[in-house]
DNA sequence: AAACATGCTGCAATCGTTTGCAAGATTTCA
DNA sequence: TGAAATCTTGCAAACGATTGCAGCATGTTT
């Protein structure tokens, strides 16, 4: 069927190893010997098998790429740019869709039966042990959007969650609002917990603003939609920080059929900053996570590893900024 | 490193082949060898290398899944759904960004190299020659959301565009718009250019209705909103088709800082029925393509061809329906 | 008890590549 | 021109599995 090593070597009348050198850069062949082998895989249309290349290389340049998170927007951008920023060095995303899957153990081995020479767990809900199960066997594994402070044995990348908490803490008090709340995705969620800490700790700083805090039951429009309803039945706070853009968008949904004006009445920031917050009829101020920039260098560190599996682990994290649009009332000069 | 079936075969003294045949099933393997080999792989950790079986086998059980769209949140769904149908049928998607691909040719011996069993290919903008480069090489292919008029040789699901433009026309006649226009994503793509076909083929049944149309640079929020908003010098038209949801939100941004009144002032009806259609914030009414039957009915298909590579080429398409919400203006009783 | 069918097992070839080694070809330099 | 150094090339053994074939041990039938 289609043309193999051997069938080049045959038609050009050369060796294998020949026609195999001229298809592998570095190798040592005359001009000569490749322009012969080169013309015989034109005709015949060669071109080298990957799968039985990777047996005797011990490469297969297939990266595996899991997720459990296929339905937040924020991971539009995360997919585009992963298998963009992978293809350009030469390397393939396998991708592993963990949403329903019980059992972490299973895609471990899975992977590993395709001879993956790396994973990028992109989760930031999924537990360090996960990430860990690639590294204890051998199987060079970047956390993208993980959380730095309890795995220090696995290579992390993304933001400092609880900078970011005080981050969103400085913002709405710098907006003179007083009283503040925190309404988080569901709580098993270490992000969450973390950009909680921050916020809390940012607040304690100003003893004459009230704090409180709720969780909702999931990242989504409607359990942020549902919780803020809830949450008026007992009196609104002034200002609240979503835990993420589409929460913030429920969030700011619910606020309007209770017939508040954001900003002046209550003020809102969210997370990430989803291109649907920029939406003129949305307008959501938000937290940017740099996306862009996590996710480069977290390639950027996968084909380090590649190169040196017993690289050290390190923590890569970069600094996020709010962008400002119509959620939050202007900056009070006092 | 990885133990290997020569380790388990040494292990519990007996041939590799004894060790492969626990491993396929269907094999013959007696109760007394199979406890051993199992015994003995358990204790190693050991389990087969798909890379090096499918090298005999010539079954990578690799799936190409490639596309050019990873911008429009309707794609979430599609990975989603798609990953996990594939997983179910213990097959494995490679993931190719064509984004920014000047040279699919490039995409596809790529994809032959991997010995991919199979590629869907899940684009409504790619041209059918696309999916025929893979027929070509013979690798099974289904265009996913592809175009089933002009490719009869390719395995096509998705919906019948024509029939979705009438639907769409006929919805907004039952509701009274008397001056009714279409605005289509970027005209090259062939879906756009069906269902403007079908749209304007009811329409022509309606002579007391006037039509227009035009085209938006892009399936996105801002060429949406801009292009209404130039339309909106000329004078808009009572009710709008928008070539999709994202390009409908941007119309509706449009209509609200026109100050327009939706659905009374202007009408206006999507495609697609993305989440954000049913934000109560946004509250589109659309039209519903069913991606769950079209992704589910790709992968058995793609099964079914795996079996059987020279299968017939057939289509698939599936009924849209209308969903509801607060963008049209009741149905008109007369 | 002989003849035969059936079920397990191991040998060895194969899948499409790469690569260490040694031999042959070519170049370099005195 | 000849010896040494450097390039090229082919042979053959891997890489980690599967599988047709033949042999052997059972079980079945008469």
């Amino acid at each position: 069927m289609t043309p193999t090593l051997k069938d080049v070597a045959l038609r050009a009348g050369v060796s294998t190893s020949a026609v195999s050198r001229t298809f592998t850069d570095g190798a040592s062949v005359s001009d000569k010997m490749r322009k012969k082998v080169e013309k015989a895989a034109a005709e015949l249309g060669y071109s080298p098998n990957f799968i039985a290349r990777s047996l005797t290389t011990r490469r297969t340049k297939l990266i595996g790429l899991v997720s459990d998170n296929f339905y937040n927007p924020v991971f539009l951008e995360v997919f585009d740019r992963f298998t963009r920023a992978l293809q350009d060095c030469g390397l393939r995303p396998l991708l592993v869709n963990l949403s329903n899957e019980t059992d972490p153990e299973n895609s471990v081995r899975m992977l590993q039966q395709y001879s993956v020479d790396g994973v990028m767990v992109a989760s930031s809900t999924l537990p360090p042990e996960f990430s860990k199960a690639f590294r204890d066997k051998n199987i060079p594994v970047v956390n993208t959007f993980g959380r730095h402070a309890t795995s220090p044995d696995v290579h992390v990348v993304g933001i400092n969650n609880v900078a970011a908490g005080r981050m969103a803490a400085r913002e709405l008090i710098s907006r003179g609002y007083k009283s503040i709340a925190f309404l988080g995705g569901p709580k098993r969620a270490t992000s969450t917990l973390d950009r909680l800490e921050g916020f809390q700790a940012e607040l304690a700083l100003h003893p004459d603003v009230t704090f409180s805090y709720s969780f909702a039951s999931a990242y989504s429009f409607h359990a942020g939609r549902a919780e803020i309803l809830r949450l008026a039945e007992f009196g609104l706070a002034e200002a609240y920080f979503g835990g993420d853009d589409v929460l913030s968008v429920g969030i700011l949904s619910g606020l309007q059929d209770l017939r508040k004006n954001v900003p002046n009445d209550v003020g809102l920031i969210g997370f990430n900053n989803i291109e649907m917050a920029g939406w003129e009829n949305i307008a959501l101020t938000t937290i940017h996570q740099p996306i862009a920039q996590i996710i480069a260098s977290s390639v950027e560190l996968m084909v380090a590893m590649l190169e040196n599996p017993d690289r050290y682990p390190e923590a890569r994290l970069f600094p996020c900024h709010v962008v400002e649009r119509k959620t939050l009332r202007p900056i009070q000069s006092r």
